[in-house]
DNA sequence: ATACAGTGTTGCAAAATATGCAACAGAGGT
DNA sequence: ACCTCTGTTGCATATTTTGCAACACTGTAT
């Protein structure tokens, strides 16, 4: 019986639903099953009576569930002391994260994690975001800030800190491209197309395409969302990116945005870290700082 | 962090001493050290200040061993209470042992026991004390009453009943093996030795024989101490029996202990199980109704 | 000084344990 | 009768824990 088996019995004394708890676990269904049974071989009771449609607490569980309750208190509470008694929590946390995404969320985090915790030394390592997954696994980086992959390796947690949507962006100026998406319907086979290298993003467009039946005609793959507002700026094109680079760019005023539907998946921005490092206070606090 | 480890803590911070809790804890030093250093990863700060001569509890391991405490505490009321709260305990639990062990020691738990736990059915098994260890690790018995063997497989737990010698013993009725050990000195290579087949009683016979530089003049070999008992009271020679045996027999006034030194090593008889099922409560009742 | 005994820690392989997937079983709803 | 939803189980796999052996360090005895 550990904390965490403690925490899933809480969640499912809750939600009576097995599913639905480990979802919110992030373990399957099966494994649930068992750390409720194993805890009921330790109780030596029915927590729940259950079958295969309805979930209840039992007795016993409902007295159990007051333990648990108490037991994470005690824990929380005995953690809250550790940190304000003078114990300040101090060391240092491994940030990774693309350049871009540093300037989108980290400037507000970092503001407010350093009032918390101002003696934690933050590391900050920018580079490829398709690193970052990487990353966190060799243990090279406590915490990276990336885009939710479509599936992450089960021993990773991830943490949205904002979503943002993929939009279709094209010039301003006076050029042939704004010419081409001036009417109502777009030429997609025809208008030059600035595509990220980034696998992520590159993806859902291609999905959109496909899904529409359209071979776009590809102009320029080009590294860094920021460089593809500078091609579209410039009337190379038009390109796709989300929209908060968008609105933390300088160049804003000399792209729009294309309405189009269906719109692309949007994007997830947010905290990558694996699951074992997460036990370790400091990065932790910086996991909980967010939302 | 689990309740075991929380344990051991608490037994370091009592000893301040990793040899000592570790066997304690029926732990290696090398695995304790890791409780520990898991414990204080998830603390985030140090438990103990030690080097390699010194354990001392730091200030945050204070603090936690009240934490560790209060939360033993409650788990253990909160058993408590769900074993007096009507549900008393129920179910079945599978006993083994020898037939001589049976009549020693059992007879005296079982009416302990019963008026414990009256609704908990005890299915005993009796057979060769040789299975003892197999049955239990095989899930076939939850507990086995044994002799301690001189090595325990680490998933296994012994509790200890009782201590008894083994001691020589002789016959009474005149005989030419009377003559042999009635001096002050006896004539270990000629006076003829009955033997136990059963593999701890019979070590300990030869290791003492090996110290001695005697080669002993076996006479026969059988199967149970009531056996060599009634043979060495019918004057076949001697043997070497538990004092607990003689004890219990009838014809304890036919026999004499022999005065060796030195003595053999003494038997110790107790309780076996699967660490693991100490874990289920009727299991655990069980063990912990002895001493 | 030097050797030595006692103590906690670490690398590494092996054992124990937990997990996910897939298949399953039962219960309602259509 | 069929289908869907939900919890459970067999089994192979991944993760975690453990013990052993070697080590590093410290105080004590020779």
């Amino acid at each position: 019986m550990n904390l965490h088996e403690l925490e899933l019995f809480l969640n499912l004394s809750r939600t009576l639903h097995f599913g639905k708890t480990s979802q919110a676990g992030h373990i399957s269904p099966s494994a649930l099953s068992r750390v409720v049974q194993r805890l009921e071989d330790q109780v030596g009771q029915d927590l729940f009576i259950r079958d295969n449609r309805t979930v209840q607490l039992s007795p016993i569980g409902a007295k159990f569930q007051r333990f648990a309750q108490e037991t994470i208190d005690k824990w929380e509470h005995f953690q809250d002391s550790v940190m304000q008694e003078g114990k300040v929590l101090r060391g240092e946390l491994m940030l990774y994260s693309s350049v871009t995404a540093a300037s989108w969320v980290l400037s507000d985090l970092f503001a407010r994690f350093r009032t918390l915790h101002p003696l934690i030394h933050i590391r900050l390592v920018t580079g490829d975001a398709a690193y970052s997954i990487e990353r966190v696994q060799n243990g090279s980086a406590d915490i990276t800030v990336a885009a939710k992959p479509d599936s992450l390796p089960k021993t990773l947690r991830f943490k949205t800190i904002t979503t943002t949507p993929l939009v279709f962006i094209g010039p301003v100026v006076q050029c042939d491209v704004t010419q081409m998406i001036s009417g109502p319907n777009i030429p997609w086979e025809r208008v030059p197309l600035i595509l990220a290298e980034q696998a992520l993003s590159r993806r859902r467009v291609e999905a959109w395409f496909r899904e529409k039946s359209v071979r776009p005609n590809i102009y320029a793959e080009v590294a860094g969302h920021e460089a593809i507002l500078s091609m579209v700026r410039l009337g190379c094109g038009i390109g796709v990116v989300p929209e908060l680079v968008i609105d933390n760019s300088i160049f804003n005023n000399e792209i729009r945005r294309l309405g189009v539907t269906p719109g692309l998946e949007a994007y997830e921005v947010g905290l990558c870290a694996h699951k074992r490092r997460l036990t370790a206070p400091i990065v932790r606090a910086f996991w909980q700082s967010v939302k």
